[in-house]
DNA sequence: CTGAAAGCGCTTACAG
DNA sequence: CTGAAAGCGCTTACAG
């Protein structure tokens, strides 16, 4: 690759000069102008962005934390927030982390604190001014406590001290959407699968689940409810467990647990949406392709991704002072 | 951020000093070392990513030019690219062209080029050493007639001219495969959904599937086939055109378009898999979702990124040959 | 073992 | 309108 001062010798003039007429300055002469653009063509030149970016000590890079790329998450996530940021001139680095080829990367909280702090180290070498970290499913993020010198903004998770800004999903408004739904159709004999016991959606959808049925005056029975983890499989072993109990309706804190509900009740001949009500959450593509339809709630990726890149640029415009600590969006109840 | 020309001061050292400490360089006294590496600590210095790369003028950094982030092809194919590049102590930097975004940009070919070209260009002002090109689907790229000054493997895809190395999947064997499965069923009415006629998994995939029939003479009527686009909802549409005659069994393209027959079947009250085998292609999850179980080819994407990556590196290491143009993976029979 | 000096590819006052 | 010179933050022969 040519480079600038090679690019001045052959049109004969100063690096200035080319320095100048590349990045439009106005004291120029048309002439020389067109000479610099002419051989800039042929001879493909390229200016050196690092080289650039190091005279000017640009400060229009953040870096982008992911957790897990494969997530189905991740790809909106960076969609929204990558989309934000190009139109405000930011560039944008990404480090994958690839948790998930670390089999007990869950349990093993200081191995995330490490990879995390790994991440941020090769992030900000590469100076960034400010760090998104694009979280896998929501928890509590404990990995930022010590001060970085760059902010930093937790995207579909949530901090450990409350002071940091955050982006996530309303779990309380949204609950009550769905819970509202299922009453609304009548059901007093309700079942409900959640999501593992430490994650903190399980524990807010199942507080608010039962906080709208009691104040339906609608019982709540303990032994309709049971906490067991994410997957189809799940599902479908915490299905054959309850739904043995004369309930109508149940609701499923993720899809992949719905899909297992519907894999019990196919293998036991009972019509899900006819003789049980099931619900599901997250409006994951694979909901749109159960029979029959499935209601479920929308999480607003693009969203969470578009309002994280925002909260970035405040605290960059402002000295890392961000005007709230958390946004919380509401999903979207989707009706099937 | 401190420098290192501020931490030699404050050392006492020279900046020499420091770099050949950083660097762990033999000839250093202990003392100095631990001194250094101490005001490290303290400081919380880290060299400039940037400085350094245009100093040493690395060139161990690959671009990747990625054509729809939320494609459900992209995640797991740069996932095997960048744990391969990872592996190797290649740095990654990621392009996203969003194309999505642009409603007629399949159609538009002349943008698409220009797109690329944009991207091609960022990325070698960047000082990539190599461009991967990871498209949404397969077809002919044919951005990358011009010759660039750095090496290109394209990613799931075609290239024009047949001299560029690409990975994808190979449509063959894997079609046979399918088709000697639905054979073994003892299916001799067969009908195929297919792709958009455009697409070139879908013309290997229709020509392939005719091949094996008639090699097992097997007829095959073309009014049990239908070229349409990938969506589920083509496929109801060409499963209530093709599915009035009396066929037993029907290949689709992909899942998305098995998904659809289902829903034609179910509102017909037809039973998958029993009235009429469906078969899918790609095993998206969405596959493992339908009731009942559908079977399908699984794409190998993981392994495609993988090799894409390989490819890279070889050509980086004997000045931009390949020892092939181009490899085709073929993909597993899940049988559901 | 340590440091002065040059240079990677650029930009930017400043002088002419 | 143009160019000489300094400098962004590093590394690397080379001299001592």
């Amino acid at each position: 690759m040519i480079t600038l001062k090679e690019l001045a010798k052959r049109c004969g003039v100063s690096t200035a000069t080319v320095s100048n007429a590349i990045n439009g300055k106005s004291n120029i002469s048309e002439a020389t102008k067109v000479r610099i653009m002419q051989m800039i063509k042929e001879t493909g030149y390229k200016p050196n962005f690092m080289a650039r970016n190091l005279r000017i000590n640009s400060k229009r890079t953040i870096g982008l934390i992911i957790e897990e790329l494969t997530a189905f998450s991740s790809a909106p996530l960076i969609e929204g927030i990558m989309s934000f940021l190009e139109e405000q001139k930011y560039e944008t680095i990404l480090y994958n982390m690839r948790v998930y080829s670390n089999p007990n990367w869950v349990s093993d909280e200081s191995f995330v604190q490490y990879c995390v702090s790994n991440a941020a180290s090769e992030l900000i070498a590469k100076q960034v001014s400010g760090i998104i970290h694009v979280a896998e499913h929501s928890r509590k993020i404990k990995c930022y406590n010590k001060k970085l010198i760059v902010p930093v903004v937790i995207c579909y998770a949530y901090p450990d001290e409350r002071k940091m800004p955050h982006v996530s999903i309303d779990d309380e408004t949204s609950t009550s959407k769905m819970a509202e739904y299922i009453l609304s159709k009548g059901h007093t004999k309700i079942a409900m699968i959640c999501g593992s016991k430490d994650n903190l959606h399980a524990q807010k959808r199942y507080k608010s689940f039962k906080r709208v049925l009691s104040e339906h005056n609608v019982e709540f029975d303990e032994e309709f409810c049971v906490f067991t983890n994410w997957s189809k499989e799940d599902g479908k072993i915490a299905a054959a467990k309850i739904l043995k109990k004369n309930v109508t309706a149940v609701f499923c804190h993720n899809d992949f647990l719905a899909g297992g509900v519907y894999d019990y009740l196919y293998e036991n001949n009972i019509q899900p949406g006819k003789d049980l009500l099931v619900t599901g959450f997250d409006n994951h593509l694979i909901s749109s392709y159960l029979h029959p339809g499935i209601t479920t709630m929308k999480l607003p990726l693009l969203e969470i991704g578009q309002k994280s890149a925002e909260l970035m640029i405040e605290m960059l415009k402002s000295d890392s002072q961000c005007s709230c600590n958390g946004v919380e969006f509401p999903c979207e109840l989707i009706i099937r």
